[in-house]
DNA sequence: CTTGAATGTTAGCATCACTTACATATGTTA
DNA sequence: TAACATATGTAAGTGATGCTAACATTCAAG
């Protein structure tokens, strides 16, 4: 976590100066710590040390604070996963792989954030963070194509795909299915050797090696 | 849903009869309807016209009731994948594109369960009915893998990729992400085209066809 | 300096999960 | 059948929760 409610600029007085901010890293630890549901707003205005009610200044309700943070979520994630592709050749299959594996680690390193902003069906997704953190798989995959001339695929029939094996190991992996399943899972691995025998499938298609 | 909590049978007097299975029938009713989090034991009792103290006479907490629930789960999906691989040849990759599509299809039906069962990072699993539930795509790999004599990859090597293929096609549908980012998906088609080329992959690492 | 908007507080509501003490039914044994 | 132990229900209460309403304080613009 980069940062902690406690950092937050302290209440000063009867004013706090940074309720807003003070409570979405508030709510980012507890998150963290108790899960996605261990998290109460009393317990948030507790850590900010405010009353109960002085949330409902700057949050319509509960949901609209973890709205908030889910898009915190998606920045960080966007960062991550863009630092990932640039550390390797444009369209490459390591850029594509080390994308994935990146997408793997930020839902370990923050695994209550990442269920915040993948797993709630109602969830109203507030367009510029989200869109670009799909945005930023979708060029990985014009640059991988446009390496390999003779694919005629659609990007999307390659992007989702790709997003459909990452999500599906970080999902399993962070609720713990791989631990009881499969205990022995290297999720790197798994996600590297997928993706890769997941290219190699759609270079056969077009007679490719 | 094969039974409601209006199916069950009926409280007549002071007790109850089958307050157990009425109490999960309502609680697989009320998530079905309001999602995972929107069940509370209240309504629940209320359902099954008892007090609210009642349920503690048959489950130690809610957690436990939701433990039940998820049980019941892995058996509708243990019955459901067999009945997929069954309606194909042994060991064929149609067979195993079917499981996952069932999977899927379960995931679908009966999202609110599937979050249960596999969306609970603290969940206990009982072992058995969840173990027979991978023990069915073990077997189905097994196969796969006879039929294909020149494989030598171990069984966990492709049975986990396949989990993580339609786990992560069963999860970005329910939790509406597809809706947000990829409206135009076809789920059936993601999964058996996905599948299909992991697979040719997985072929081509053994110099196959 | 005054005044209105922003942001905080206190007190209270309805609901929730769960507990305790008590009531009723069931079934086994005499 | 009578008596009793056990299983299963109820009523009432506890502390916590999300949220609201009414009121208090501070800030910032004229």
């Amino acid at each position: 976590m980069a940062s902690t409610a406690a950092d937050t600029v302290k209440k000063t007085g009867y004013h706090h100066g940074s309720l807003r901010e003070a409570l979405i890293d508030a709510a980012h630890e507890l998150v963290s710590v108790s899960g996605t549901d261990g998290f109460t707003m009393a317990d948030a205005c507790r850590a900010a040390g405010v009353s109960t009610a002085a949330p409902y200044r700057h949050f319509s309700d509960r949901e609209d604070l973890i709205n908030a943070l889910a898009s915190k979520g998606f920045t960080i994630l966007s960062e991550r996963t863009q630092t990932a592709l640039d550390a390797h050749p444009l369209g490459s299959t390591e850029a594509i792989i080390a994308m994935g594996q990146a997408y793997v680690q930020f839902a370990i390193d923050e695994s209550a954030l990442f269920r915040i902003m993948f797993g709630r069906p109602g969830h109203t997704h507030d367009g510029p963070v989200d869109s670009e953190c799909f945005g930023i798989l979708l060029k990985a995959v014009e640059n991988f194509l446009s390496v390999h001339p003779a694919l005629k695929q659609p990007v999307m029939s390659v992007a989702v795909p790709l997003w459909t094996i990452v999500h599906g190991a970080a999902s399993l992996l962070i609720d713990q299915n791989f631990a009881v399943m499969a205990p022995d899972t290297d999720v790197d691995a798994l996600v590297a050797e997928t993706t890769q025998r997941f290219l190699t499938g759609v270079l056969a298609e077009a007679g490719q090696s």
